[in-house]
DNA sequence: CGGGGCTCCTGTGCGC
DNA sequence: TGCGCACAGGAGCCCC
C-alpha cells in the first residue's frame, strides 16, 4: 500500500504517540502475520525513536535492535486502541496500543541487531529528499539502462521510497513518457524528472500521502494527495492539461498512466 | 550483470 | 444472484 510519503506520515504520527514507551505484551491473532518475527523479542524493549528508510518504518529499540515494518502492500500500523480485528497488537507503557494488519499479508516484520543486517536496507537508494539525491546520481545510474524509466523509477536500488502511484504522477509533471528506455533521457529531462521526484514526494508528505484504497495514516486517517493525482488510476479521464484521454499500460506487470501528448 | 515475468495472498468490483 | 476474471501504494526469486 504505501510509499514513501504514507510510510514517512505514520513515521512522524508515531514517533509523536509511542516515543519512549516500552513494549508491555503482544497478542497474535493470525500467525501468518508474523513471517517469521518471534514477537516475543519486543517485549520490555523501549521505543526510543521511529525511522523511516524507503518505504519501511524503523521502530529504534532499547536496550538494543530495531524492529522494522516494510508494510508492503495493504499493511497498517495504526495507534490507539485495542483493535480485536487487527492480527497483531502490542499494548505499550502508556496503556494504548498498536496494531497491525495486513489484507494480502505481503508486509513483513523484522527483528534485527544490526539495520546493515536486512538485505533490503543495505541495498537500498539514496532518499529522494536527503542531499545525496542528486541529478548527476541519478544520470550515473540511467546510463545505459534499457530498462523503461518507469520501472527504473520503481527499482528502490536507486531512488527510494517510489511506487506505482508517484512513479506516474512524477513521469507526468516531467514530461515524460514512462515506456521511455531510462538510458535514452537526455541531462536536461533527467534534472527535470529529479526535480519533480522531489517536489511531488514533498507535496505529498505535506498532504499526509494519497489514499487510493487501503491507505490510513497511524490514526486511521485518509490522506489528503488524492486531490493533486493527475493521472494515477484515471484512465480515459481528460489529461489536466491538454483534454486528451488518460492512457493506462502495463510495464512489468503493473498498470502505468500517462498523457500521450504531454508526455514524449 | 540486467531485464522481465511470476509469485506470495485476500478482497473488491465489474461484466456476463 | 452467482461466477469468473482483472486488478490492487511491493519486492524477492528465478530464468534467459
Amino acid at each position: 500500500m504505501p510509499e514513501l510519503p504514507e510510510v514517512e506520515t505514520i513515521r512522524r504520527d508515531l514517533a509523536k504517540f509511542v516515543l519512549h514507551e516500552r513494549i508491555l505484551s503482544v497478542q497474535v491473532r493470525d500467525k501468518r502475520i508474523l513471517k517469521g518475527l518471534k514477537p516475543g523479542i519486543l517485549i520490555g524493549k523501549e521505543i526510543v525513536e521511529v525511522q523511516r528508510r524507503g518505504k519501511a518504518v524503523i521502530f529504534c529499540l532499547k536496550p538494543n535492535g530495531y524492529w522494522v515494518v516494510q508494510p508492503k502492500m495493504t499493511g497498517q500500523l495504526i495507534y490507539g486502541q485495542d483493535n480485536e480485528k487487527s492480527k497483531l497488537t502490542f499494548r505499550l507503557s502508556n496503556g494504548a496500543h498498536l496494531n497491525y494488519n495486513d489484507q494480502r499479508l505481503f508486509g513483513k516484520l523484522t527483528f534485527v541487531r544490526e539495520l546493515n543486517e536486512m538485505d533490503f536496507l543495505r541495498t537500498l537508494g539514496p532518499e529522494p529528499l536527503a542531499e545525496e539525491f542528486t541529478g548527476e546520481w541519478l544520470a550515473g545510474r540511467m546510463k545505459k539502462r534499457t530498462t523503461s524509466i518507469k520501472a527504473f523509477l520503481l527499482n528502490q536500488n536507486f531512488v527510494a521510497g517510489i511506487g506505482n502511484i508517484y512513479a506516474s504522477e512524477i513521469l507526468f509533471r516531467s514530461g515524460i513518457k514512462p515506456q521511455k528506455q531510462a538510458g535514452s533521457l537526455k541531462m536536461r529531462e533527467i534534472q527535470t524528472l529529479h526535480q519533480q521526484t522531489i517536489e511531488v514526494l514533498a507535496e505529498a508528505i505535506k498532504l499526509r500521502g494519497t489514499s487510493m484504497n487501503t491507505y490510513l495514516d497511524a490514526s486511521g486517517q485518509k490522506g489528503g494527495f488524492m486531490k493533486r493525482i493527475k493521472v494515477y488510476g484515471r484512465e480515459h479521464e481528460p489529461c489536466p492539461i491538454c483534454q486528451t484521454p488518460i492512457t493506462r499500460i502495463l510495464q512489468n506487470g503493473r498498470s502505468s498512466f500517462f498523457c500521450k501528448r504531454c508526455q514524449r
